[in-house]
DNA sequence: CCAAACTATTCCGTATCATGGAACTCTCAG
DNA sequence: CTGAGAGTTCCATGATACGGAATAGTTTGG
């Protein structure tokens, strides 16, 4: 109107914009859920927007209230949908045999895991030479992106623009501050090596290595990451335990690349003039 | 404007609940994933306005388009979304106890279902009794609701007018007719007796009894069905089988309940004045 | 190889729908 | 009971989503 901005975002889609964002939001909160005034200035939309726009996907059951508290958080039917997705990519068993492959060579604890908006999920562990009370992360466990060696992996390999989407969330969420300030830093180190690496700063003397999963665009989907001792995790033993991970990295990459093409029909209903054979129907 | 129509729809909402129905959409097809004519079709939406709104989608990463193909298919962040919540809402989990009981009891097959959009996903199943080569589902499997006990115990406990907008869509993508026809009969005999019966019409002989699992609300989030040759399933045989499936999704139910409420926060990362503590970061 | 038929994508003027500030209501603490 | 803080509703406004029609792209079949 007033300045000749190229800036006319005109995509039509603000509002699913805004509803994948509201899902993002609340999908780092579990359970428990969030209120609608943490969740707005998370968000930074004003709350008469907020409110709007969960009614919405409330009717949708994409998000519910738990019991009778005035929070907010995943419904049903994300559930659902995920569950659904397990026969067309299910990331987890795809990466098994690679997984069991590198606990057994190097012995060291190797996790696997998965952005989910903000964070990155834990999908996957083997306790390896470490031992457990040493550990911090968990299979379901969440962290903010870019906190600890396996998201930092793949959030070095994301286009700049999400990054920086990111970085504004946690630190309005206000992850680890430390970690934010020299963010930039790392994830430029992550992307000249190929691998994250990243030392634990008090005397707990944990280290992780992890390496990104890659889809056929390079589009980083995943991280594999092995943690051991930071005396042992340098020089020679480092460069090799971050080419195991990367040779196996490469491995999962190409399964996915080729899961996704099959169309594993098989068990899915199929659109057919008449619909399938009476006699193939379930009781 | 014309007619005094009470019909103001002021949900402020209308491109959130057509996303949703996209995705619900997108959910029926799988991996293939379907091209914007069938999409269009099927969702008696303009072809322009399914194209918005898919592209604002795959924006998201909740839609993608498989290789170099020109159909939709639900994307990876719908998968992390599902992973992410299987740390609050893990049924199939939940109802393992309940599950074992039943299959070790009845000595019969024994399924786990839960709804996803018009289709009803086959969880989990035990083998019983009957030999497997007479079986038609198995786990991950879709079918239409409506199609198999185990679906139609689902959907029959729905509000009247999600059952309706249910049969909409599966007559339009023309699901077996002859279930259809009669289906609301079904759902009326499944109301009155509180489980529902489906016998194959051909000659396999086999039958399904089938029960719903209620959330607080005495909203069906999922179902327990056994399965078994048809001459046996009547009579006392069919009632005892009822009231023990009816016993175990009481115990899932309240199970579930107690779940949800429960704030399984202790993997999860905390907003808190300054973040967890540093000595508890992952490496 | 080209034309015809079909499908996907982009354009853009319009009216509808989402917007968000402000007013109102509810809840809880003191 | 009162006040502070959070949640919900209202509604005038114009930005936003809409979708018909034109254009571009892909497949079929002659």
């Amino acid at each position: 109107m007033t300045a000749p901005e190229k800036i006319s975002r005109n995509d039509g889609a603000q509002s699913i914009a805004r509803a994948a964002l509201l899902l993002r939001t609340l999908s780092t909160f579990g359970s428990a859920g969030a209120s609608l005034l943490q969740i707005g200035r998370l968000t930074q939309l004003p709350k008469a927007t907020v409110h709007r726009i969960l009614a919405a996907l409330i009717a949708e059951r994409l998000v519910e209230r738990p019991d009778g508290t005035r929070h907010y958080r995943l419904g049903p039917e994300v559930y659902a949908f995920g569950v659904s997705m397990l026969d067309v990519f299910d990331l987890k068993s795809m990466a098994q045999p690679s997984f069991q492959r590198l606990a057994k060579e190097t012995g060291e604890t190797i996790y696997l895991g998965v952005r989910c908006g903000y964070d990155a999920v834990c999908l996957d562990k083997v306790q390896g030479a470490l031992e457990s009370s040493a550990l911090i992360l968990n299979v379901h466990d969440r962290w903010p992106m870019g906190i600890g060696s396996f998201s930092l992996a793949i959030m070095a390999f994301l286009p700049d623009e999400e990054i920086k989407d990111i970085i504004a969330f946690n630190r309005l969420r206000n992850a680890d501050a430390a970690t934010f300030e020299h963010i930039w830093r790392s994830i430029e180190k992550t992307r000249k090596h190929g691998y994250a690496v990243r030392k634990t700063r008090t005397a707990r003397g944990i280290a992780g290595v992890a390496v990104p999963v890659f889809d056929r665009r390079r589009y980083p989907i995943a991280s594999l990451c092995a943690v051991s001792s930071s005396d042992r995790m340098r020089g020679g033993y480092l460069e090799a335990l971050a080419g195991s991970l990367q040779k196996e990295s490469g491995l999962i990459g190409a399964h996915y690349k080729a899961e996704r093409l099959s169309a594993a029909q098989g068990a899915l209903w199929r659109l057919a003039p008449g619909g399938p054979e009476a006699s193939r129907l379930p009781a």
